[in-house]
DNA sequence: CTGAAAGCGCTAACAA
DNA sequence: TTGTTAGCGCTTTCAG
């Protein structure tokens, strides 16, 4: 809508100030060659008219653009993941520190969303994306991917270094003497799911210990497909003495159902878990799991993107963290037979 | 920072089509008046140049801003409230169907956030941003804040009668026949954990119903503080038969601790909840909760504002929606003595 | 149906 | 240290 009241513009500052706009900007911007007598007839003019400098206006002028765009996918469930409030939390957070503007969008296959007047593009994760993606490279947009190492396009990503993860959870749980080892696994159709399952189950193979299908149930992170799984599991003659599970919801929910069964954790059946979410502190049993450094990969990405943004950087950064084990009373080792 | 290889202008388009930049101007904006003739062409270099239109120079020339931005309170375990989380989602998808860029802030008292270059304002929550509020009333941004009923400011809201969503847990829980209810509370220095507990204390009131200040836990809607509530409710002598949790997290918190505990929910004892959380559809127990139309609230916040942006309307919106009751399986007669 | 021209509010040479 | 001036990319009268 056009502003009933039009806000006071720099001409507004400058006239009441009797001084040129150009010294008006000088002080907006903190220049420094300003005459303190100056400064402060300036500043009281802004005062008065509680002046903000248009932002449109400025970013025209400069060319320059604070905001930074963050894309989730917006698949249904996504918003109750650890794994995306985590990312929102520490891009909001970096942009709050940063003073970037933060534009959310919501990605959705059929519903292609809008990244422009943005300086740059965060991917929370590229399903989908790919194409997007694509499109704003070729714009000139800088873009940085978290969780997926884009290696065909001119992006950034910080990543962790999912295969590790998943082996050193298989690691651990070997080391415990388990052998009948099973596991749930987030939505195999991303590359950071799929890698954490590789890890895990080559380590498992390089030692010879079986990872049979029926130990393998494909999961999506959701609580629920994690009791399915734990039906699954515990439903047959033999089940597993050890679980993995690709999330710490996920754990979380199978052991709700182990103990709702009469199991006992970790004394029957081990679980370990993955990302370290802090609401599964409180739970029944402290769970062990392998720690994602989610909030710091999203900080990363912004500073990333920002040192683009500001010309300071002009390569595209790549980084790759290692996850590393929590060791809290979920696993024990394995004594039976 | 300066774009390299600077995008196409509309001056580019305008060449390479041999129009007028007010023609390229026109089709942009899908007026009419343009011949098939030049619109091809029009068109042609616009998919040639991969052109988008530069959002500030619209914005700033037409002095529409169809951003808005969304202030969210930054105390930690924000992200993690269902609360939260829910408006974001709605207002994220509001957004996008509405085509307006979404604008994300998280609010820190010591840090003021910079709500500029936004056309309007939604407030999650208003906590400690009164003065903010004021402030972009003052400088006649529209605001919407949801669930907070501010009748001081020119704001409009969309707000639940959290009283009455406090009063039907206590009716249902008195017309099953309980006597000993205790609530764990949400936050109460917000209107609505307020308004909730009173909905629920003075019903009870009215029925001669005891609630001793043993049976009330101050709680801020964790997992933790439920937990500590349950240990202190269910460790002593005389607990309740019935508890009322203001969010549906601390209520499956409490189930948590209740089976383990070797209580039955509901035979033992009743828990319902608020919010009705997707989340909490999985657990052992079927969650009886006050339903609490968050994203419903987000969307119709969203659209008030996009009025008022569109000019379409000019007068604030105020709407107070009602919550409901659904009833699952955490809730029984309460048959003993 | 089309285009020339005047801004929108601000920044950044360039002069003074 | 200051001010003049020319844009940034787009919309919008207003003539034609």
């Amino acid at each position: 809508m056009r502003d009933k009241k039009k806000r006071a513009s720099i001409t507004d500052v400058a006239k009441r100030a009797k001084v040129s706009i150009t010294t008006v900007s000088r002080v907006i911007n903190s220049v420094t060659t300003v005459s303190s007598r100056n400064r402060a007839k300036v500043e009281e003019a802004i005062a008065y008219y509680k002046f903000k400098p248009n932002v449109n206006a400025q970013r025209l002028a400069t060319g320059v653009n604070n905001a930074i765009g963050l894309v989730i996918p917006g698949y249904p469930g996504i918003f109750y993941s650890f794994y995306a409030i985590e990312l929102i939390r520490g891009v909001g957070h970096a942009c709050e520190t940063l003073r970037l503007d933060l534009v959310f969008h919501i990605s959705n296959a059929n519903n292609p969303i809008n990244t422009h007047n943005v300086g740059g593009v965060i991917f929370a994760d590229i399903i989908e994306n790919h194409t997007h993606v694509e499109h704003l490279v070729h714009m000139g947009i800088p873009c940085v991917i978290i969780n997926n190492k884009v290696k065909d396009l001119d992006v950034g990503y910080i990543a962790i270094d999912n295969y590790s993860g998943g082996k050193q959870a298989a690691e651990y749980l070997f080391g415990l003497g388990h052998k009948k080892i099973a596991t749930i696994t987030g939505t195999l159709t991303t590359q950071a799911a799929l890698e954490r399952f590789n890890g895990f189950k080559e380590y498992l193979d390089q030692q010879g210990v079986l990872l049979p299908d029926e130990y393998i149930y494909k999961g999506d992170y959701s609580r629920r497909c994690a009791r399915l799984a734990a039906e699954e599991f515990f439903g047959r003659q033999d089940p597993p003495t050890a679980v993995f599970a690709a999330s710490d919801e996920m754990a979380l929910e199978l052991i709700a159902y182990l103990l709702e069964q009469g199991y006992k954790v970790p004394d029957d059946v081990s679980v370990i878990g993955f990302d370290d979410n802090p609401a599964c502190l409180y739970g029944p049993v402290g769970l062990t799991t392998i720690r994602q450094p989610l909030f710091e990969m999203a900080d990363e990405s912004v500073r990333a993107l920002h040192a683009i943004l500001q010309g300071k950087s002009k390569k595209q950064k790549h980084k790759v963290l290692i996850p590393d084990l929590v060791i809290r009373e979920s696993c024990a080792p394995h004594t039976k037979a």
